[in-house]
DNA sequence: CATATAGTTTTGAGCGGTCAAAAACAAGAA
DNA sequence: TTCTTGTTTTTGACCGCTCAAAACTATATG
């Protein structure tokens, strides 16, 4: 029963890697598993060997990695602890949505499943973490329908933010400056092709350019 | 600047192991260094050489290892990381004292300052933790004079219970069943050499006797 | 003082995780 | 089909941490 904290790093990069794949995709190539970790193209292929003796993975020489379904369990647990950490980080302790990501990135590793039970408890068995994340139950299982971005959903409709696919802390103070966070409704007026462009307003009027990278970040479903 | 979990580890333990030694000793022998890290004599030594050569610890083959000051304040960080979240596990998150240690022992590793100075301030900067040991301020400094235990105490007086030198889950639960923890107040009412044996009584006046090991391990200071 | 004993250091090795650089490969372009 | 290019795998090496077992003190005892 293999799980050092490398090997739980690994299981949540396949699985996060695996959800940026072009459709039919499959498995994640060695070269994009090793840069999402900063880690040599050869150390990932070693690596993905010793999951897949352990039963964790699937390695295919020249073509890629994925999961298991043992391995999408220990992934999903991990990211429960992180999940449930990032929240308890913000609600409890009073960090900003901005500030839990580094710290939960090493916390997830250590905190037993005493600890994450009574977190999960306390903050009344959440669903979704600050940043609209969905968090796995406590057998690593998740529950994720699809869901429009601003680039998708209908426009002049009211819609909410449900979730921030970037963790990065520039833009997610640009989100909260900007009152895009989870939870907040607003409205795309229009979206211009060839500017590359998404317009939107929330409850002040005020408009606001996105461009499409940006926009395809923040995930909504129909407001009301 | 060295500082891996495993080098946390062997600083606290050369702190701690030093604080048993007979008076006049300042070396903490390899052997027992090793014991109380479950580890083989000659895998402490080499690390006792890492630490000599990082400027954290003075060793001379032989006869052992101490910390210098700066191994020493990093030691009290470490301890310092412990035991405040051995008390924010308690009083926060509903733990009992005799059921934090070990969660402690991996979150002293990876919690941050940022965190760790969130928790002291939600504790109100508490000085001892549920067992209570100090807590070292931010530089990593320990305050602590000296203290009598049940075997030292004046007989007949009332004292309270100021700390328990004993980590042990069995132990701890002895203690509190026995209304014996830190706050409690509690008088000795005879010590008997030959049978190795401290009578203790508590407000509810049953009498509990306790061998002398055990009776070392309750630090104690007069009442009132 | 010689020697036995307990404690300590050294040596050689292994495991987990990593890199740099060389070799091998897949797939499209010519 | 042969070349070219980008990706992947292999190889050899290293670092941190550890052990087993052999070599080596220090000290005590006779
Ligand atoms: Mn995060
Ligand atoms: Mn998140
Ligand atoms: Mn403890
Ligand atoms: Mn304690």
């Amino acid at each position: 029963m293999l799980a050092s904290s490398t090997v739980e790093n690994y299981l949540k990069a396949i699985h996060m890697g695996a959800n940026g794949l072009r459709p039919g995709q499959r498995l994640l190539p060695m070269g994009q598993l090793a840069a999402s970790l900063g880690v040599t193209p050869g150390t990932a292929t070693t690596m993905a060997k010793t999951l897949a003796d352990a039963g964790l993975a699937e390695y295919e020489p020249y073509a890629g990695v994925a999961l298991t379904s043992q391995g999408e369990r220990l992934a999903g647990l991990v990211l429960r602890r992180h999940r449930l950490v990032e929240l308890f980080l913000v609600r409890v302790m009073g960090f900003g949505w901005d500030e839990v990501h580094d710290e939960a990135e090493h916390l997830e590793h250590v905190v037993s499943d005493r600890l994450i039970e009574r977190i999960d408890e306390m903050l009344g068995h959440p669903e979704v973490d600050p940043h609209g994340d969905p968090i796995p139950n406590a057998d690593g299982a998740i529950v994720t329908q699809p869901q429009d971005t601003l680039l998708t959903c209908p426009v002049g409709q009211p819609v909410v933010v449900t979730r921030v696919l970037d963790q990065n802390r520039a833009f997610l103070q640009f989100v909260e400056t900007n009152q895009l966070k989870p939870g907040e409704t607003i409205r795309v007026e229009g979206r211009d092709e060839s500017a590359d462009s998404v317009v939107v307003s929330g409850s002040s009027d005020r408009r606001l350019a996105l461009g499409t990278r940006a926009a395809s970040k923040l995930q909504v479903r129909a407001a009301g």
